[in-house]
Formats: structure tokens, sequence, C-alpha cells
DNA sequence: TACTTTAATATGTAGGTACATATTGTTGTC
DNA sequence: GACAACAATATGTACCTACATATTAAAGTA
């Protein structure tokens, strides 16, 4: 029998998805060919390599060329952060966003920066500390190594009116970025920019950019106590 | 003039990321519809669709239906988490993981779980708090409210032997994922479970899952001193 | 047996056509 | 002027075909 209606890749996808809920296809299995499918489904190809991409893109699935798509043993939960510019974050919140540039130098970058965009060797790059604020608290505080060699026109733009932040990610878009997140205990000088309190849990969130194998930035951003990371529904 | 050779969707992506970035086409700006810019490049429309399906999915550009494509306003920094069995990431670090079940009982649901499931009314589910430890030393602490009605089958499951966060990911698939991060100062009774000491900052994830409008689990899983999430490169 | 070369094969992609669908703009009616 | 009906339009999808590419399996050679 052959089926006359189009059926959409997201029900394909939701076919094979609930197959493999259902143990048809257990972990580790090796699943039909997409060809199979297509047949199996009444379908083109093309509309089971489509679910089939959103299946392996989600985590669900693996594919290989030649060795077939398998379903992966280890499940993960796959979330998209979506992280604004923060000036962006703290008005969406309803709040007067500010900006203070606390420091500009040059410097060698410290091991953990050298760490970050795997270089051997120091490397002298513009080191820029500044705080995020909202209604004129503090809501971010971030010591950002900025590439030179990369970013020459950096040395060139007014911090203290666009912040770094922003002057980035409008002008230096990045091909890479590596994120890493981590809760730390708040520090002395932590109290001072934050206004925290001795011993409050901070939110960490380290990001460390590239164009090509050219290194951007590396970041630091310190959020203030009682700060929350959302994925988007 | 006609190119011959075929262009690939990446370099179609990249062509026009890159008109992008020079400030051809600004932020709010309105680019060309599809079609233009496969006369453009010489290629076929689908071409330049599957290019910016890509743009679309990693926050560079807006589409709709007629309204046409636009550069984002705002960008974002877009990263993917992969979140995985908590075993798993204990083994891949080369350590031996062992869950130890702590304490499983039915309760009706407080505030703060009603409120993740967008629940008006308090439900009874089946709590369950559990520690996952990596070479006998604690790794994540969860506390887990499991919706009955939604999963009746893990009345019957023996949470001493398979934990709870690995029989969910692979029998009951979600299609939805909230996630919450944040960092929180460990209290008295986090000192018992995870051996941190006074006031240390903890790394907290809050996971709440649904499959269609039903729910299937809520989550905070609170990590051990010194935890760090990553970004897959 | 160990190694290299070759063929087989499943997925990935490009091109093209036709139609679906959402949204916007325009026109018509009161 | 307000609102409803309708047409125009850019993106989205389905289905084909043809070819590209990575990887595995098989065959051949020393």
């Amino acid at each position: 029998m052959v089926e006359k209606r189009r059926h959409s890749w997201m029900e394909i996808r939701d076919s094979i998805r609930s197959m493999i809920l259902n143990s048809t296809y257990g972990p580790g299995d090796k699943l039909p060919r997409d060809e199979e499918f297509a047949l199996q489904f009444g379908c083109a190809r093309s509309t089971v390599h489509r679910a089939m991409r959103d299946l392996a893109q989600s985590g669900v699935v693996e594919r290989k060329r030649r060795g077939g798509t398998t379903v992966r043993r280890d499940p993960v939960t796959r979330a998209t952060l979506d992280i604004p510019i923060t000036r962006l974050e703290v008005e969406r919140r309803g709040s007067q966003y500010r900006h203070r540039l606390l420091r500009k130098s040059v410097q060698p970058t410290p091991p953990a920066i050298m760490a970050n965009f795997d270089l051997s060797e120091p490397r002298d790059m513009l080191r820029v500390e500044a705080l995020h604020l909202a209604d004129n608290r503090p809501y971010i505080f971030e010591d950002r190594w900025i590439c030179l060699e990369t970013v020459p026109e950096i040395a060139d733009v007014d911090l203290t009116q666009e912040n770094a932040n922003e002057w980035l990610v409008r002008n230096r878009p990045y091909s890479r970025c590596d994120l890493r997140l981590y809760a730390r205990k708040a520090t002395p000088s932590d109290q001072d920019v934050l206004q925290s309190h001795d011993g409050d849990a901070l939110f960490v969130m380290e990001r460390t950019t590239w164009i090509g194998a050219a290194p951007i930035s590396s970041l630091c951003a310190v959020a203030h106590p009682g700060y929350q990371l959302f994925t988007q529904g």
C-alpha cells in the first residue's frame, strides 16, 4: 500500500524517536538505512535525512558516513544557552544599565589565560576590568583579556563609553567559543566591587573566543549574589 | 559571468556572515531574499536556505515567513551544553562511580516545585534524594521530584540498584527541558552529604522536564565544591 | 600474517521543481 | 476611520536525481 499524503520531517522524527523510546531500537543499536526508513514511511529519503539530522543534533542518535546511524549509548541532556549582551539582559529585566571601566592595562598573560587560549608562551594582551550595573547596583564584574594581535583596533576604542563586551560582540564575531561555569566563594576584593557579603557564593562564567585559530578574548565574568542562568524554553 | 563550480552551503553561510561582520548589512537590516542571494552567488536557493537556517540557529539572523530575513539587533553568545548521565561523567574522568539512595518518599509538591512545573495545585509526587559518588567521594547530590501520574512505573524500580537519573533518561525521554544554573552557599546539611566545608560555594543545576504538557521530573542537583561545567568544543 | 589497494555502501550535499504556510499589504465595505 | 476579505510574497517543506565523501569490508600482495 502506498501512502498518499505528504509526511513532514517532524512526524518522521517523532516516529523514529518513539521507536527508540519504546525499545524497538535500544542504546547502541544500529538503525535501518535512511532509504529503508523512507520506504517504510512512504516518504523521500531527504525527509528521513532531515529528521535524522535533528535527532543527531539533539543527541539521540549518532551518524557516520558509511557506518550508518546508531542509537546513542549515553543519552545527554542537551541545552542551548543564550548569553546575551549584558546591557540587554539588564534592560530586559526593566532595570537601568550602567557600565564602569575600572582598570585597563597591557600585561603579559598569566598561566590561567594562557591555558584558556592554549598558548605555550606568555603574550602581551589588553586587560580590561569593568563593572556592569543594574539600577546602580553591581550586576556583573568582568575581567577580560583581549589579544592585541588579533584585535588591534581595540586600543583606540574609548572603553568608558562603549564597553568591551558590546564592542567585541558587534565588531569581532568569533568562530569558536569555549564556556566554563562554576561557583566561587566571594573574596574580600569581590566584596568591594560586587557589594557581596563575606563568603557569598558567586556564579562565574568564563568565556574564551577565537576567530579561526587566532585568540580574541578570554573573559571571567563574576555575577552578583543571587544571579541565575536560564535556558530559553 | 556564471560560476561553474558547486558551492557548499557553509561557504555561502560564511560569505553572508562576513557581509554582516563587515557591516555590509548592519543590525536590524533586512537581507535580500534567498532567491536573490542564490542568483548573486550562482547557486540554488536551497543552498542559500541551508546557509540561512544555520545562521538563524546560531542567532545571527532572524527569519520570518513573508517578512524576510533580518540581522539580529542583539547578538547572543549561543552555547550548547551537554549534560551527560552523571555515571558517565564520572567514569569519563577515570573515577569509579557509585550511587547511594538516601531517601525516598511520596509527598505533596512544595511551592518551588509547583513553580517549576507551572502547577497551581500541589500534587503527590515521588521524592528521591540520592548521592552520586566518584571514587567514594561525594560528587553530586540530587533532590528529585518525579510525577507519578506521568511515570507510574518508577514506583516499581529498585532505585538502590539503578539510579533515577539513569532510569528516567533511558526510559522517559522528554520533549521539553528547562534548565537553571546558579551558585549557592553550602548549608550545614550540605556539609554532611557533600563533605563540603562551612560556607563553600556550591554549583547548582535545576532541571525540569516534560513530555508534551505532562510533567516528568524536577531535579535540583548540587555539585561538590570545585565542580565545573564546560561546553563541548 | 601484515599491509596495501580497491570496491562497496550509507550518509552528506547540490541542484531543481512544486507546493504549503505564514504574514504583510491592499482593497473593499460599512 | 475601522474592520474584514483577499491577494501578494518570502520563507518552509517535500520529493526527485545526481554526485561527493568518508569509512568499512574485501581482495590482493608481499
